[in-house]
DNA sequence: ATAGTTAAACTAAACAGTTAGTTATTTAAC
DNA sequence: GTTAAATAACTAACTGTTTAGTTTAACTAT
C-alpha cells in the first residue's frame, strides 16, 4: 500500500510543520535569513502564516530548524555508512562520491551553508562540530592518511592541509556551479558534476603516492 | 571647526563617495544585501544618509557599486601580473600566493563572493567574466598544463577539471575559515592560511606529474 | 551661482509578530 | 457509545515597527 488505501479516514501525507519546513528551507535557500518573507514561506507552503509561529515560534528559530534538519539528515545517513575498508583508496573515493550526492540531490543545501558561513557561521559550528566529530570522519581520515604514510604508499605531507584540500577540490565546484560554469564556459553541468568524484580522488590520490 | 588644523582648507583625505562605498563594503559583507541598512552605512561613514542616494541612488546601486570596486582593483592589480614564465610550478605557485594574499588582504570579499554566489551570481557573472577573460588566466592555464602533458612532464588529465580542483583547494580555506577553524580545531588561523599555497601547490603539482 | 554637505523630519510600503475567534480531533466522564 | 470538555490546528485581519527613499531648509567652499 503506498499511501492508505481503502478504509484508513486520515489522509494526512505530510504534517504541517513538515510542509513550512520545506517550503522555508527553499525561502531560505533563495533569499537567506534576512531576505526570506514569512508571508511567502506562508504562500509557498499554502499554511497560514500565525501557524509558522504555532509552530515555530519565530523566522530565527525556523531558520535554526530548517538547518538542524538539514544536518539531521545527513548525520542520519552518515550513521548507516561503513568506512573500515582495508583501501584508502576505496574509502576516499567513496567520501567525494558521497559528498557530491550530497549537494546534487539538495539543492538547496549548498545556498544555505554559503550564507550561513558569510554571516560567521555560528548556527552551523556546533551541529557541524557534533556531526563530524559523531561520525568521526576526521579521525578515520587522519588514521588513513597516517597509514598510507607509514606503510610507505603515501608521501609525507601535512594531513591537515590535505583534508582541507581535499575537502575544497569536492565542495567548491558543487557550491559554486552557478558562476563557475558561467565563467569557465561549462555548458553540461550534469555531466560535469557527476565526473567531479573521479576526476577528484584522481588529483588527490596522485598527490599522495610517493 | 575641530577637523581642519592650521591653514589646510580641505581636509579631504578621500572623497566621500569612497568614504560611503568603504564603509557600505563592511555593511553589505556583515549583513548581506537584504540585511544591510542604509541609516548603518551612514552611521559607519559618518556622512548623512542623503549623501548616499546623492552619490549612488539607490541601496542596490550602491551594492552594485561595491562589488564592481572589489573586481576593479581585482582587475586592476592583475594587469600588472607578468606570467611569462617557462617553468609551469612557478606560475602555479605565483597564482597561489596571489589568490591566498587576495582573501587575506580583503577579508570583506570572501562573504560578500559568498552571499553573491548564494544569490545566483548574476551581479557577479558579467564583471568576473570579463575579468578572466581579459586578464586571460584560464587559457594560460590550459597552455600550461597542455604543454606539460605533451612535454611529458604532467600526466594526461582533464585539464577543465584540474583548474576546478586547484582553484577549490585555493578559495575554499579562505572563505571558510571562521567554520572550518571550529571543527577542524585550528588554532592559529594566520598561520595555516599563509601555509596553504605552498601546501595547495605541492599536493596539486604531485598530482599533475607522471 | 553651483556643487557638496548636514541634520532632521517625513512618507509609504513592507514586514514580523499578534489577536480573537473558528473548526477539527483527542481525551475523559457518564 | 454518546456527550462534553480540552486541546490542537487553523484563519483573516490587525498592529506596531522598521525600512528605503524623499524633502526641506540650512550651511560652506569654490
Amino acid at each position: 500500500m503506498s499511501q492508505q488505501n481503502q478504509h484508513t479516514p486520515e489522509p494526512k501525507p505530510k504534517g504541517s510543520a513538515q510542509v513550512i519546513l520545506d517550503a522555508a528551507r527553499d525561502e531560505f535557500a533563495e533569499f537567506g535569513l534576512a531576505g526570506a518573507r514569512v508571508d511567502r514561506i506562508a504562500e509557498r507552503s499554502g499554511i497560514n502564516k500565525a501557524m509558522i509561529y504555532y509552530h515555530f515560534g519565530s523566522k530565527e528559530k525556523l531558520y535554526q530548524a530548517v538547518i538542524d534538519d538539514h544536518f539531521g539528515q545527513i548525520a542520519a545517513f552518515a550513521a548507516t555508512q561503513e568506512f573500515d575498508a582495508a583501501d584508502p583508496a576505496a574509502i576516499i573515493e567513496k567520501i567525494a562520491t558521497y559528498m557530491n550526492a550530497l549537494f546534487a540531490e539538495r539543492r538547496s543545501f549548498g545556498p544555505i551553508l554559503l550564507r550561513e558561513v558569510a554571516d560567521g557561521g555560528d548556527r552551523l559550528k556546533d551541529t557541524l562540530t557534533r556531526l563530524v566529530s559523531q561520525s568521526g570522519v576526521t579521525a578515520r581520515f587522519k588514521s588513513l592518511l597516517a597509514f598510507g604514510q607509514a606503510s610507505g604508499q603515501f608521501r609525507e605531507i601535512d594531513i591537515e592541509h590535505a583534508i582541507v584540500s581535499f575537502l575544497g577540490m569536492n565542495i567548491f565546484y558543487q557550491v559554486m556551479a552557478p558562476v563557475m560554469n558561467r565563467v569557465w564556459e561549462i555548458d553540461d553541468e550534469e555531466k560535469f558534476r557527476s565526473e567531479r568524484p573521479q576526476a577528484v580522488v584522481d588529483l588527490f590520490l596522485h598527490g599522495l603516492i610517493k
